[in-house]
RNA sequence: GCCCCCAUCGUCUAGAGGCCUAGGACAACACCCUUUCACGGUGUAGACAGCGAUUCGAAUUCGCUUGGGGGUACCA
């Protein structure tokens, strides 16, 4: 085992919103360089320019600090090994492909995208496997001359020579390939700039990434960016190769199955270190048993080896169920701060913030998401629709049971919770020797009395927080129904 | 088509030859608790894809089949 420091990177392209499996293939790398007592650098790969965008760099950027997946090192903290964004480094890959074809190990290639499109024509007609024909290959210097000289400019070929290329993949053990069955593949495109496999390779190398931790969709990357590897005389990086995540129908996780984008995510209420410990275990599971914890139990108990090397598909009642259990435990204050935006339709200054802190308090126990928080806590903002409880309003027993609470009411002590949870213990108890009502009968009436619905938060709290003066006027309302 | 990866309850998974009459979590269902919804508690139902091989013994090893996923670009 050698003792250099560990280095992992996450290398999004910012030509969308952070995805919910990036954020995983992120967190894996966090979490191993955590374990490690590594670096982990943030890199954007940005070298198709006509697919990136600004706005996406940013949504990742946000996106990332919101899980809490700090990087130490990426293209707005900068670093030993910077830039860190692949469209301010095209200045250094020209020159690697240079070496290579200096080397002999890469060739200039003029062949137009109509050239390529014939032969991806002729060998689907021959129902043969598509490689390249090596028509550049052997073009004397004079011929690359005319050809350059008419104006047409080169992409630049890798020569992949007949080998069988064994790697020891971090997750899913040994496997083989055969590199003759790769064509000579793409490194820089006649405009100038590297392509993806290239791109990657050199930034690895220069960046000192001693692990790859990505999806298993880069498989098929692998060997060709080993072959550049070892082209270059580079020192190979692990390789660990984690499953996808995927959509219950099986099909990738994509827009039309809901969010995709971690700001989604948030946007309809997860929290998220309930996100980050939910995409945790699609892969990875504790050996304790005990599926609720934190980044930092996460990472002291992460072993990388043990990751499952299949997919997983991704479900959100257990998402849902989490994020519930994180809403129930969080701190109220915090809680409170994320809730309130949820509520801008509502006249929030009506409430001082601790009663706003109370609210949320009693209605945060049912819910899973926190925009549930519009619907659950709206009677507290305003006068309820009582559409939905009329006929229950109407009934003997209701009426029987508001008049008094009518009277009763006023002598509540309204500032004393005791004081109203008792009082409420002994109507409850009043109507039930007196008339026969069930306990829960009587509270329906009063809870739709009051609030519109039937059911809701503690009615005692309720009371306690609705303004004295906004409860007589519901009453009155429900009263002349 | 060709190459590669994967395969335990509906879902996420535990399981690295005998501890498995396969464990947990979510979801489902039932009951209990209860001022409603919920939370919580208790319990029920539910899986080793199929076939062969190795072995005294296989969910665990090997092979084939099937199924699913990925790749096959001058996209990343």
């Amino acid at each position: 085992m050698s003792d250099e420091k560990v280095r992992v990177r996450i290398a999004p392209s910012p030509s969308g919103n952070l995805h919910i499996g990036t954020a995983r293939t992120a967190l894996f790398n966090f979490l191993f360089a955590k374990k490690m007592g590594g670096e982990y650098v943030l890199r954007i790969e940005d070298t198709d320019l006509d697919r990136s965008s600004e706005e996406y760099k940013q949504n990742i950027f946000d996106s990332l600090k919101a899980l809490g997946l700090n990087w130490d090192e990426g293209p707005d903290v900068g670093g030993n090994y910077g830039p860190y964004k692949q469209s301010e480094r095209f200045d250094i890959y020209p020159k690697y492909a240079q070496m290579l074809i200096d080397k002999g190990y890469a060739y200039e290639c003029f062949c137009s995208n109509e050239d390529l499109d014939k032969e991806h024509e002729i060998a689907k007609e021959n129902k043969v496997p598509y490689k390249y024909s090596r028509k550049c290959l052997n073009l004397t210097e004079a011929e690359k001359a005319e050809l350059k000289a008419k104006g047409i400019k080169p992409s630049i070929r890798f020569k992949v020579d007949y080998k069988e290329l064994i790697f020891n993949d971090l997750v899913k053990g040994e496997l083989k390939f055969d590199t003759s069955l790769i064509g000579d593949f793409a490194i820089m495109k006649s405009n100038g700039t590297p392509t993806y496999n290239f791109a990657v390779v050199v930034d690895d190398m220069l960046m000192n990434i001693t692990h790859v931790i990505r999806g298993e969709d880069h498989i098929s990357n692998t060997p060709k960016q080993i072959l550049i590897y070892e082209a270059l005389g580079a020192k190979v990086p692990k390789f660990g190769h984690l499953g996808m995540i995927l959509a219950p129908d099986r099909s990738k996780l994509s827009k039309r199955h809901g969010a995709t984008a971690v700001s989604d995510f948030i946007k309809e209420g997860y929290l998220t270190d309930a996100l980050l410990n939910f995409v945790a275990l699609l892969g990875w599971a504790p050996s304790d048993g005990v599926e609720i914890k934190d980044v930092d139990a996460i990472a002291a108990d992460f072993r990388i080896n043990e990751l499952s090397s299949s997919n997983s598909i991704f479900e959100y009642e257990k998402l849902n169920w989490m994020n519930g259990q994180y809403i129930k435990k969080m701190d109220i204050s915090a809680l409170t701060d994320l809730a309130l935006p949820f509520l801008n339709m509502y006249d929030t200054n009506k409430y001082t913030r601790k009663q706003l802190e109370h609210i949320i308090e009693i209605t945060r126990e049912p819910i899973t998401l926190l925009k549930d928080l519009v619907f659950d806590t709206q009677y507290f903002f305003e006068t309820p629709n009582y559409d939905e409880v009329k006929e229950l309003l109407n009934s003997e027993l209701s009426k029987d049971v508001l008049e008094k609470f009518r009277q009763d009411i006023e002598n509540y002590n309204l500032d004393d919770y005791e004081d109203i949870h008792n009082k409420l213990a002994d109507f409850r108890t009043y109507f039930k020797e007196q008339k026969g009502y069930k306990p829960k009968e009587t509270m329906w009436a009063v809870r739709a009395a009051l609030t519109g619905r039937t059911k809701g938060a503690d009615m005692a709290a309720i009371i306690q927080l609705l303004p004295k003066e906004e409860i007589i006027n519901r009453l009155n309302i429900v009263k002349a129904l």
